[in-house]
DNA sequence: GATGTACACTGAACAGTGTTCAGGAGTTGA
DNA sequence: TCAACTCCTGAACACTGTTCAGTGTACATC
C-alpha cells in the first residue's frame, strides 16, 4: 500500500509549496500584505485549497515564524554553549537577538508583536525557547557572581523587555535615529552595566 | 454674515462626535476593530459622511493619539520643571512613560508600533514633544555630571528603547511576566544603573 | 414668494479581505 | 464497471476602507 504514502508525500509537498509562496510574500511585503489569494495565485491553486492544509493565515505565518525562530535559538544555544565569560556571553546573546530582530522584521513582529492579536493555545515555541537560552545567560552569570540581584527570571525579562525595545524600535518606527549599531551596542552596553556587580 | 459661523460650528461639533465615537470604540477595541462603519453607525450617519470631516481611517486615529501623547507630553514636562536631583527626575520621567503605555495599551501601539504601516507626513507631534522632555531630562543629569557618557541624544534614544521595550513586551506579549510594576521598576533601575556615573 | 446655488449627506458600488462549502473531477479498490 | 474516497474548484458570505453620482435642504438673491 504505498498509495498512502505516495499521497502523504504529495500532500507535503503542497504544504511545503505553500508555506515557500508565504515566506517569499511575507519576507517581502509583510504580514498585511499576504493575502490568502496572493498565495493561492503564486502555487497557481484555489483559495480555497490553501485552507486543506492549514487551519487558517495565522497558522502559515505562524508556522513560518516558528522556523525562524528556530535558528535564533540554535544560534543563542550555541553562544550558551562557549565556556568563556558568561557576562560576555551574555552580551553576545542579547547583540545577537537584535541583529536577528532587525535583519528579520517581519517575522520579529509577528512573533512578538502581533502575537497577542492572533492567540494560539501554543505561543510560539522557538521563542520560549530562545528565552530559556536567555535564562541560562542570566543564570550563569549569577553563578559566577557577576551580577548584582539574584533573580533570574526579573533579569530575563527586563534584559529582554531591554533588546526588544531597541529592536522594534528600529523596526516599526521612522525616527531619525543614531546609527543603528551605535544604538544597538549603547543599549546593550546599558543594560550590562545596569545588571553588572561592582 | 453669522451663517458660515454656525455652519463652522456645526461641522466642528460633528467632527468632535466623530471623534468621541471613535475614541470610544478605540479605547474599547483597538485599532483593528474600529471600522468606518461602526463609527458610522454610532453616530446615526452614512458611512461615507466620516470622510467629508476626515480623509480617511488613519487621520481619525492619528488624532486621537496626538490628544492622548499631549497628555504624556505634559506629565513629562512637569517633571522636568521639579529641580530636584536630575537623575531622580529621570528615572520618573521614564516610570511615568511605561505607565502611560500600558494604560493607554490601543493608543500606544498605533502611535508608536503601527506607525511606520500608517505613514504620514506629519509624525505624531506630541510623540516628538515627549521625546524632547527625555533629551531635556538627559541633558541635565549630563550638565550635572551624573552620566558615564555624554551623548545626549545617544543615551536619550537607548534610554526610549529601553522603555518601549518594557512596554509594548507588557502590552502585547502574553506570556507568564513577573509582577508588571516588578518588571518595570526593574527595568527602568538597570537602565539608570547602566548610565549612572560611578 | 419664487428661484438658483451651495452645501451636507446618502447609500450604492468598487475592490479588496479571510473563510466556507456544495459540487465536480480524478484515482483507487472491489 | 461501479462505488468510494480524495483533492480541488470557484462561487458565495460577510466583512473591510473608500469613492462618488445623486438627493434634499437651507440660504441669498431677485
Amino acid at each position: 500500500m504505498g498509495v498512502q504514502e505516495r499521497r502523504a508525500r504529495q500532500k507535503e509537498n503542497i504544504r511545503e509549496e505553500i508555506l515557500d509562496a508565504a515566506r517569499a510574500l511575507f519576507v517581502k511585503e509583510g504580514y498585511e500584505r499576504v493575502s490568502i489569494r496572493k498565495i493561492a495565485e503564486k502555487i497557481e491553486y484555489a483559495p480555497g485549497t490553501i485552507y486543506l492544509y492549514f487551519e487558517d493565515k495565522a497558522a502559515i505565518l505562524e508556522r513560518i515564524c516558528e522556523e525562524t525562530f528556530s535558528k535564533l535559538a540554535q544560534k543563542m544555544h550555541a553562544i550558551n554553549a562557549d565556556p568563556s565569560n558568561p557576562l560576555d556571553g551574555l552580551r553576545r546573546g542579547l547583540r545577537t537577538y537584535v541583529q536577528f530582530g532587525v535583519d528579520n522584521p517581519n517575522h520579529y513582529i509577528v512573533a512578538f508583536v502581533q502575537a497577542k492579536q492572533i492567540p494560539r493555545d501554543a505561543q510560539p515555541k522557538a521563542g520560549e525557547r530562545c528565552f530559556d537560552n536567555l535564562r541560562t545567560a542570566v543564570r550563569r552569570c549569577i553563578e559566577a557572581g557577576q551580577l548584582n540581584c539574584e533573580d533570574v527570571e526579573e533579569i530575563a525579562q527586563a534584559l529582554w523587555a531591554g533588546v526588544h525595545g531597541v529592536t522594534t524600535l528600529l523596526i516599526t518606527c521612522s525616527f531619525p535615529f543614531i546609527e543603528q549599531n551605535r544604538l544597538i551596542d549603547r543599549v546593550v552596553h546599558i543594560l550590562i552595566e545596569g545588571i553588572r556587580k561592582r
